[in-house]
DNA sequence: CGACGAGTTGAATGACGTCAAACACAGTGG
DNA sequence: CCACTGTGTTTGACGTCATTCAACTCGTCG
């Protein structure tokens, strides 16, 4: 009850849903692999599926993977890497809601990207003994999976086909960041916030040029994203609600005008 | 004959070095492998080393790549790759400078990343059915081999030391890009040109606390990769030096602190 | 010489961050 | 039901950093 109620121009009236709140997260999922840190299950299908890409491996894929696999339990706000510590391992998250960022001279920690269920940490570092690029935290309760590199490299040889697997995911890695420091480099914050918006935006079905964005972390969280501090993104959501691309009801963005957006995105 | 002269202030006076002019830029090198299209020559072990990390490969896995290696000359300014064309091969530079980077509505090419001699022009995209993330230009007249994804798989299955090499390789590039993306998010103007400077700087062997960076192409174009104007870059070197931290002569960076420099390029 | 491109410098503008105050809401304990 | 607290967000005033625009220098090339 008594949630945030706003009232719209469009005449609808909007239910704000739940925003992320501190204590929240700090809340053990009910979840049947996160028990305890000595029983977290293995990954299993459907997770490595996630992980590397479109076609379902075979049963021996997934049983070769299975068998390298060192899952670890790490607790809410738990550190899953620091930067500068070596990396031994492969690391994703198969479940839970963890982050990448940096943590700052007085102990607060700055989103760089978040990761969220089967998703990889870390699948470069530990390839070129180099140390972990940035430091990884658990934002909720989390199972990680570590993939010692020598038997992952031992794999490559008996599985050509998850050796290709394994490339394209780091392959997309790469294409990603890419990207990401391409408009880092050159889109200005209102330009970075509307793209983050087009990524994460549902168009509806029966008019594709309006859609929702339903924000599941804390506002704080996604400015440290996209580089801004929480004062300007806020700014920035009232600056495109004056210009009629979206409205914001909380936690709930209802994008207006999905094509102007867009162009925002591409400008600058 | 006739190099810009200056006098410093701590007393020594230096020829500066000539700086890259674009009408420079445009003569062919005097290069055996350069002289026409069709004949450029097949990479050799050295470049193939440099690609592809430290422990020198096997005359075996030399001629298998060698053997689906599809040598191409790009004359000076010509464009090797662009943004949204598909890639259907990974694609590095044999010889010559390119650079990574986009073109404005003006025709103006922007440096995003300065690729020298042998090195990766992308070695993502090509694995995921992507389109290349940026542009390519060739900076002088290049050699780009292309290898082909369908052949570059078919040898991940025989030669599974070529599949950790190529792997290693990926990912440096995603380690590195992590990195860099770091610096760009939370790094201001003075910060990313300092470590700029460090990371080029080759300390003096009898003071490891001094040494010297030659700037080796326009100040425009490393404005341009540290995401900053030709004028941020100027009142950057200017600033440096009244701290005494470097001087500045035409084309040669004089570094007089580099811990400070080191100070700089962390702080902030 | 004049044109041009590269670099530098200064003044003005703008974008974004910082700081402080106010507000909204959830959770607490009376 | 109430006040009280803590966290998260919003808003405004202000400062700072970097870009923009325009002038100017220097060296090269025609």
């Amino acid at each position: 009850m008594g949630q945030l109620i706003e009232s719209r121009a469009d005449g609808a009236t909007l239910l704000a849903d739940r925003p992320l709140r501190r204590s929240e997260t700090g809340a053990i999922p009910a979840t049947r692999n996160l028990r305890r840190a000595g029983e977290a299950a293995m990954p299993d299908a459907r997770i490595w599926n996630a992980l590397l890409g479109e076609p379902p491996l075979t049963a021996g894929e997934l049983a070769a993977l299975t068998a390298i696999a060192r899952p670890r339990f790490v607790p809410h706000g738990g550190s899953v890497f620091t930067q500068q510590e070596p990396a031994r391992s492969l690391v994703f998250v198969q479940e839970g809601d963890a982050a990448l960022g940096h943590c700052t001279a007085d102990g607060q920690f700055h989103i760089e990207r978040p990761v969220r269920g089967p998703g990889w940490l870390d699948q470069s570092s530990a390839w070129i003994d180099a140390a972990h690029a940035i430091d990884a935290r658990a934002v909720s309760s989390l199972v990680v999976v570590e993939l010692p590199r020598e038997d992952v490299q031992a794999l490559l040889g008996v599985q050509p086909v998850l050796a290709r697997r394994l490339v394209a995911s780091l392959a997309r890695e790469a294409h990603s960041l890419t990207l990401n420091t391409h408009g880092l480099m050159h889109k200005d914050a209102p330009a970075r916030f509307a793209q983050w918006l087009v990524e994460r935006c549902q168009p509806y079905a029966d008019s594709p040029r309006r859609g929702v964005v339903k924000l599941n972390e804390r506002k704080r969280d996604i400015a440290s994203q996209l580089a801004i501090t929480p004062e300007t993104l806020s700014r920035l959501m009232r600056s495109l609600s004056r210009q009629g691309m979206i409205s914001v009801a909380g936690y709930t963005v209802n994008v207006a005008d999905l094509d102007g957006l867009k162009r925002v995105a591409e400008g600058a």
